[in-house]
DNA sequence: CTTGACAATTGCACTGAATGAAATAGAACT
DNA sequence: AGTTCTATTTCATTCAGTGCAATTGTCAAG
């Protein structure tokens, strides 16, 4: 039963053009049909036919009016249930809860997915934070606590490909834009356990970091505590990384690691 | 270029076929083949090839020791996109051009924004309105329709917060000043479904409005319907109210709810 | 109003991608 | 050992899906 798919040419063309129009789709909220016959690099009549068939199940819509195309709301549906479905949501939200009544900051969950840190749950602290993250959100590799977590915890060649993919963005004065400077912090995180990012992403902002392995070993989740640098001053920063490693530990036991 | 595509044949089965696939991986968490075949009516053969490539973008997932399937977090980025690029004005656009082609009297849409009622985009009746509103401006919690119709929406202890925050002003005679007072008419306004404002803001002015619910129920915008109280006898404001009540839901499905 | 440029839509003949039945192969039992 | 599941693969057939080219509608400029 378990016999593993291999042959690759199982893949449906028709599938993978699909997959090309939605990440057309997802660039800028409204397309037409000529820029995403551009992005996607199909042939006008063949977007055409796919967005027409998307719309039938609502994974499109059209504005009648203008007649341009957008992601649809059955996403939306899919997407919520695909998190509900996610075990290590349920899993982790034990912990979360834990680190949010033991510290009172607001506590992240994250996914590494096709290259992007996205932001599976928030469970947000009662002081109001300047940082409004919601799940949905992608976050920078380079400039997060949970990016950096992630890193960390990874090969150092599979890191440095991600760091070196695109142009480090820069969002504070603290803000590292080397490889060379963040490989040197991905060192001392990984000794340390945790990952810090101390006004890197958010002026006035600290996060804490830690990776949650998945039944293979590999890093592909990562917990986080943010808070505003008054209330994270060094010792509690610490304390609460540690704490961090134990809950991301918890749930990668949960995942089967 | 707003040649609205007919032929219904313009549905490529492929596309259905995975809409099927996913409606299926949409009844329960996680599902072997056998199932998703069963319950889509496709060949498990055609189905596995589907579902192979579907995991390639991540659309689905699969169970590495099991191999069962279910929903990808790409649909939850895709689905998050969805709804972030989902623009209150422009959905709401065509439920306002068709109340104003409906009645004739100004139509209304606000935000709830940082603790104020702001005006988002109103539609001016052909005929003069003493009630020159503009976009961006701000309207009274307790005064107003649109105001009212949040507070209505909203837990009562979260609407006492709001009227208790500051004392409240006065602008016409009909303005109510007490929170026991606006508690008693917000309590009317929820059963009704609809909220009323006769000349409590400005004298002369008759105003309807109906609270509109993001995708997770929250109560953020509003719409309402204003004119003078010449043109707003009692049975025309109770038509206009239903007619408030269906445009609001609509554009709350249209943001996800 | 006419013209031209552009974007969306449709018709159509061809073709190879996708299909389902049947064969094969593990896994998990007895 | 065999038996019964479910998952995977093969393969010949064929029709769904393709892209070109023609058409139609829209918009802006003259």
């Amino acid at each position: 039963m378990v016999r593993r798919a291999e042959h690759s040419n199982y893949s449906l063309e028709s599938v993978d053009r699909m997959a090309l129009i939605l990440t057309a789709l997802e660039q800028s909220p409204e397309q037409g049909l000529d820029q995403i016959a551009r992005h996607s690099g199909l042939n006008e009549s063949t977007a055409l036919r796919y967005l027409l068939s998307l719309c039938k199940h609502e994974l499109v819509e059209r504005n009648a009016t203008t007649g341009r195309f957008r992601l649809g709301l059955s996403l939306f549906r899919l997407g919520s249930r695909s998190i509900e479905y996610r075990d290590i949501v349920t899993l982790s939200l034990p912990v979360m809860e834990r680190l949010l009544a033991q510290y009172g900051e607001s506590v992240n969950l994250a996914a590494r997915q096709q290259g992007q840190v996205i932001l599976l749950r928030v469970l947000e602290s009662a002081n109001p934070t300047r940082k409004g993250a919601k799940a949905g959100e992608t976050d920078a590799w380079h400039a997060t606590s949970l990016g950096k977590a992630l890193l960390a915890a990874m090969n150092t060649s599979e890191a440095m490909e991600i760091l070196t993919a695109a142009p480090l963005a820069g969002y504070t004065p603290n803000t590292m834009q080397t490889p060379e400077e963040l490989l040197r912090d991905l060192k001392s995180t990984e000794a340390r356990g945790y990952s810090i990012d101390d006004e890197e992403s958010v002026e006035g902002l600290r996060c804490v970091g830690a990776a949650i392995r998945d039944h293979a070993g590999v890093p592909r989740f990562a917990l986080s505590v943010s808070g505003p640098k008054s209330r994270m001053p060094y010792p509690r920063t610490e304390a609460i990384g540690l704490d961090l490693m134990k809950g991301a530990a918890l749930i990668s036991k949960g995942l089967g690691a």
